[in-house]
DNA sequence: TGACATTTGTTCGTATATCGCACACAATGG
DNA sequence: CCATTGTGTGCGATATACGAACAAATGTCA
């Protein structure tokens, strides 16, 4: 690709878009020039052109995105034929475990979930497709990470933020590696409380017919109602004959 | 605001990622300059700098997009506080009637799912945050237009494409424009299976403080296990005790 | 309160980047 | 083999970014 195949006032633009999941819903030109690190005048073009075409509103002082933006990331969840594909299989294993089910991929140091099927709220963040947890204390993250070449995995940890969550959380990049290898070994992974104290998950990769991983699936449940220990048993069965199921659906 | 205050590289780039929605998941360089009336030169640059941001992935032949187009509208989800407001909301909401609660606002023609609760799935649809229906046929949508002024419904209404999905479907616009005084006066709109066959709904707004509609949430039921005539008596009471406990909440 | 410092939004001039067009070339299919 | 479709590139005209300057608003302190 040559130096002019970019479109920087492009690139500007969707840095500024993403400025505003960091802090507040609504940003001044001066607050998100320091979020994006670029020139207030810039800046403020990027943003009267969104509010010109309907995704970010103006009152003349701050700006706010409107819901309108939520066409960009449908583009990708309407597309792509992988989440519609999963949502009636996670359906099935949510009612059959009695617990929520989820599918993610991954996107650079976080999970990112694309579909899931909710019971009774137990996490005391909202899960939506769209939403980003960080990868290595997430089940499906753990899952993911173990299907990529190891310096690769090691790499993105190296980029991530190993932040010590619960007294539970892993943060060796050794010991997280040496996990891989087990959960690449075993076929699933298992998260006690690492995220937020109080749940529990367990993730198996979802794979295509050529043995390729796509995605990671899990259950999370209250380590109140379901110790660590016994998610494998419970859940492991379930999460296997869902696996199987959507392996021949998925041709690459 | 000037000429020169709008970055049409920008502008040009939001409307190749919106190509991407309304076909395939892989789009070509022609593809996407024909979906959206650009130069293929012109496209061509806004695809490679989606690829050089990670927002794409090109294989030499055909662009698709990665999950890191989920931030653009993760942004807005995270970013606005009504949303994870209304979340608790509709799981009692959901729990208490044993069906779907969900939450949308007016995009254009459009009603925008913002936040769901899912109980059985009834519809054929998967709707998640960011899940488009057309509002002259939904429950919400009926809602959210009556909130608006007469003119300004019309002149959604002329620009909706007023398709009759099922022999239910109401698509004359005096007829439209008349419900929507009904609902204004009554306060609720009921859907009998004007958009799929076997799906009832009921909706009523989400007032802030001050009165104004800033959402709409609703109950949506197997037509089969619900008749409509029904679904007044058992939701409508539910829907208002949730309208009630969040009016306070909404501060504008 | 009033003077001053700081922050923020806006405008301007100019160097640079980008657009759209025209054309060359490659792949594909009848 | 030619028609068709698609991709890459050079170029002149135009649009855009940057830094700086200015104006307005806001904050600070005596």
């Amino acid at each position: 690709m040559r130096e002019t195949d970019f479109v920087s006032g492009f690139a500007r633009g969707l840095k500024v878009i993403e400025a505003f999941g960091e802090t507040r819903q609504r940003l001044s030109i001066a607050e998100a020039a320091k979020l994006t690190a670029l020139d207030r005048a810039t800046v403020r073009r990027s943003l009267l052109t969104l509010a010109e075409l309907g995704y970010a509103d103006y009152d003349g002082k701050f700006f706010t995105l409107t819901p309108k933006i939520l066409r960009l990331g449908h583009a990708y969840l309407a597309a792509t034929p992988l989440p519609a594909l999963l949502q009636p299989h996670l359906d099935l294993l949510s009612e059959r475990a009695g617990q929520s089910a989820s599918a993610s991929v991954l996107d650079g140091t976080d999970i990112v979930y694309i579909a899931r099927a909710a019971q009774r709220r137990v996490m005391s963040i909202n899960l939506t497709p769209g939403s980003r947890l960080p990868a290595y204390c997430a089940s499906m993250g753990r899952v993911l990470l173990a299907a990529l070449a190891e310096n690769e995995a090691r790499a993105i940890l190296a980029r991530s933020e190993l932040k010590q969550n619960t007294a539970n959380t892993r943060t060796d990049p050794d010991e997280l590696i040496a996990e891989f290898r087990r959960v690449r070994a075993e076929g699933y992974a298992i998260i006690d409380q690492e995220l937020e104290i109080g749940l529990c998950s367990i993730a198996v990769p979802v794979e295509n017919d050529r043995g390729e991983t796509v995605a990671a699936i899990n259950i999370g449940a209250p380590a109140a109602l379901v110790p660590a220990a016994e998610m494998k048993e419970r859940y492991l069965p379930l999460l296997r004959e869902t696996q199987a199921a959507l392996r021949p659906l998925l041709r690459r």
